[in-house]
DNA sequence: GGCAGCCTGGTT
DNA sequence: AACCAGGCTGCC
């Protein structure tokens, strides 16, 4: 294995030849790097050289990720340039003037990995209610400000919760198979019917863009 | 845009 | 037994 290439949640494993995987975790995929390979929903095992008798797993109970083959590194950089936006994490490039554009609603936008690649469901609920704006804003109604402030807080939050091994609900585990700790941080995602941690009103649930969303109707505008 | 569908497993 | 779930694609 030569080297690893990431942009939002499409992780590329490029190995010395030049060939490229690309592994899309889904909802529940897993990396696992063990002596001994999980029992179930065990998909590819890959032994690891100079790592003793290690083995790297992808395990995927649900299914929803997958792995597609490169022949060549630059077709993938190639593809995730026309199908992705600029990385999440990435301050410089943060899409402010594209996430004020559109009719849809802000969340919709936040979730879409063409316009900022690596938000997902939790992380778009997460930033919306530190940016204090309601999901279900539509984006041309978004002041310049905002939009820079929701990418600015989703930047935040993921480079904290990423620090901290991630958000762990149900699947996601880190390499050696323990849980990620960022889910303490969480404020808004599944918090459905509980206190805001900014006013105390009962947040608020619904469906906005398909997915399960949480908000708080006094601190997000 | 929304939404069904892909799959399995955990919860109600 | 029915419903729900961290993602993404493709169809209306």
């Amino acid at each position: 294995m030569a080297s690893l290439e990431r942009r939002g949640k499409q992780l590329g494993i490029v190995v010395d030849d030049g060939r490229a995987l690309v592994v899309q975790l889904g909802m529940s995929g897993q990396l696992l790097v063990m002596h001994e390979a999980p029992a179930t929903h065990r998909h590819v095992t890959w032994s690891l050289s100079g790592r003793g008798a290690e083995v790297l797993v992808f395990r995927d109970p649900r299914r929803f990720g997958g792995i597609v083959p490169h022949g060549r590194v630059q077709a993938m950089l190639d593809r995730w340039e026309r199908e992705l936006g600029p990385d999440g994490l990435d301050t410089a490039r943060a899409p402010v003037e594209r996430l004020c554009r559109g009719a849809r609603h802000v969340k919709a936008a936040l979730l879409d990995q063409s316009l900022v690649a690596g938000i997902g469901n939790i992380y778009a609920d997460e930033a919306l209610h530190a940016a204090g704006i309601r999901p279900s804003r539509r984006c041309n109604r978004l002041t310049h400000d905002e939009a820079a402030r929701v990418l600015e807080e989703a930047r935040r939050i993921m480079r904290r919760s990423v620090s901290q091994g991630g958000t762990s609900l149900r699947d996601h585990v880190l390499p050696q198979g323990d849980p990620g700790a960022a889910r303490r941080l969480i404020q808004a995602y599944g918090r459905t019917g509980l206190p805001c941690h900014g006013c105390g009103l009962p947040l608020k649930g619904g469906r906005i863009a398909g997915r399960a969303t949480t908000w708080c109707t006094k601190c997000q505008r």
